[in-house]
DNA sequence: TGTTAGGATGGTATCGTTACCATATGGTAT
DNA sequence: ATACCATATGGTAACGATACCATCCTAACA
């Protein structure tokens, strides 16, 4: 491997110099420069950043921490957070949990040891103890799309509970007076923040709450359709807590010979990207993942360049009704 | 920031001692290990993985580059390189290379500095530009989903030109003899191999090309699908190099007032996970990317610790016909 | 009893870079 | 002529860890 020093032989002068040559800073001749740059090209010399990282105690590396990066949702997220890390020289390291703690708790664990000067968190449960584990080391974190209740942090989310609220209000406009939800993992912040939204607009309406708690995957989505087609009385309208969970809804409801929206009425949570979708047919609440993670990765970045605003931040996006034909129209 | 020296103090032991404690390397007494943890526990003592990395000449770390990771097909291929990688204690780094080789040559470069252990590379031009830098730096690398004439490279990849070949020769099989092909770019191996499967094809039926070549996006699969309406004889059936340029198309199709597949039958390239498809109806050859991931990361760890194979390998994994409703039955 | 092998531990140098301080030159203001 | 500043460059130590070699101790064997 060649080194600086092998550089600063080559072009005649100190390590330091050529330090300073590459990096612009500091002061350095014109010809110098030039001879300093003609070693670099001709040794094809690369700064090693473990060195430079270790000395200036800092890595210009960011991690993202995520459910998993196969949801739409989180991918159009870490497109986000690689374009604007990206932009200001930052690196993205990215793990996936699963929503496990213990898995999550590995990923942070590693991270901290690589020495990543920050870290966006979207957390596998709502307990503070991961945020508080990278606080303990006086790394910045920013909490993403989810609260957690009992940690000081900065949170970039979208408003779950008002999409879930306007979803259900919409859908009560309709006529609907049976409106069951299939909802996800209880303690994960976005499930619970839409159960309230949907408890909030059916207590409004003086409706009766029909809930089925599942996970967000389209397995679990099958299965809650199921159980709430058992049930008496049947709902006319099913609102899903996300996107896997309606589509799993779905093939529940073809297979009941049920048609949607003449025969039940769906909607759900988080749009999927329009590069991926043949038939644009279901009601959401979109939320803005690219933006969100946009914002977040700036406040991280204004975070660890110690800039920013003083006091904890929560920043809430609105998501946005879209309504399309799986909501159906007025029923008597 | 606490090191191995603050622990050895505490534990009243030598640094390079409790170094030993933490790797499990070379030897300790029960006493002494069960200080040393009580230290590290105490202290809240995380090792700095910069400072080992520079000194082991290792990082544990391997990067991904590809074009874009909000295309499923390479989220799978990201899912699955992270689980490989994650299991054997390595950290993955990704870039998007927006089929740009110039960010392309940017994100190498960083990467290199990073001293990143090994690189899965989707190549953004068939050039071999890229691979030669790295292999300069005697970094392996496995060239991932695509060739790189000229390159001396691992290459893990799916076979499609036989995958286009094999969708060719099923629509001809349903008796079509006007097919057109909406290409991706020229210079992209899939892109050309896609071509070359569907040329031979359509060469051993005697039939016609009729080829329009673009990008691998929706917004380009809707304008080749118009062009390729405007052409006479118009096409019976239409291939769609890859998912982004098949939806584009239905999109042309609908707004053209032609019914898929009774007016027109359409098949594409790269299956859509079914997590993300409501009404699954797309006929395609479908890519195994998540196996893909796994072989290529496997083939770079074995690489990187000096395993494997002497040999340049090239693993080419076949496609998969799955034939739905869009492909139509057989024409008169 | 002396020798030896292996277990257990420590000292020092080193990985490649930059922070910090020192030095030297030439020009300009007083 | 002196002081001072900006420019230009270098020497040395340090970041936090481990490789390498050295040392000491104990137990087992001839």
């Amino acid at each position: 491997m060649t080194t600086i020093h092998d550089v600063a032989k080559l072009a005649g002068v100190a390590p330091i110099t050529v330090s300073r040559v590459i990096n612009h800073s500091g002061y350095a001749s014109a010809e110098t420069r030039r001879r300093v740059e003609a070693a670099v090209a001709e040794l094809g010399y690369v700064p090693n950043r473990l060195a430079r990282s270790l000395r200036v105690k800092r890595t210009n590396a960011i991690a993202l921490v995520l459910t998993d990066i196969t949801n739409p949702f989180f991918t159009t997220v870490a497109r986000g957070v690689e374009d604007v890390a990206s932009a200001a020289g930052y690196s993205v390291t990215f793990c996936n949990t699963d929503e496990d703690a213990a898995k999550e708790q590995r990923n942070i664990d590693l991270l901290l040891q690589q020495q990543v000067d920050g870290i966006l968190l979207v957390p596998a449960l709502s307990s503070a103890d991961a945020v508080q584990a990278i606080q303990a080391h006086d790394l910045p974190v920013i909490v993403l799309d989810r609260r957690v209740p009992g940690a000081e942090a900065d949170v970039v989310r979208c408003d779950s509970a008002g999409g879930a609220y306007e979803l259900v209000r919409y859908l009560v406009g309709l006529g609907h007076r049976h409106i069951a939800m299939l909802g996800g993992p209880a303690g994960t912040s976005t499930a619970d923040d839409r159960l309230s939204g949907y408890r909030q607009a059916m207590r409004e309406a003086g409706l009766e709450e029909q809930v089925e708690t599942g996970s967000f995957t389209q397995t679990s989505g099958y299965e809650m359709a199921q159980r709430t087609l058992s049930r008496s009385p049947q709902p006319s309208a099913i609102f899903a807590a996300n996107n896997f969970i309606a589509i799993g809804a779905m093939k529940a409801l073809q297979e009941a010979g049920l048609n949607v929206p003449e025969d039940m009425a769906l909607v759900g949570f988080d749009d999927l990207p329009a590069a991926l979708v043949m038939f644009p047919f279901l009601t959401v609440a979109a939320q803005p993942a690219y933006e969100m993670a946009c914002k977040a990765t700036e406040l991280l970045l204004a975070r660890i360049e110690g800039e920013g605003p003083e006091a904890v931040q929560e920043i809430v996006l609105p998501t946005e009704l879209i309504v399309r034909q799986s909501s159906g129209t007025r029923i008597s």
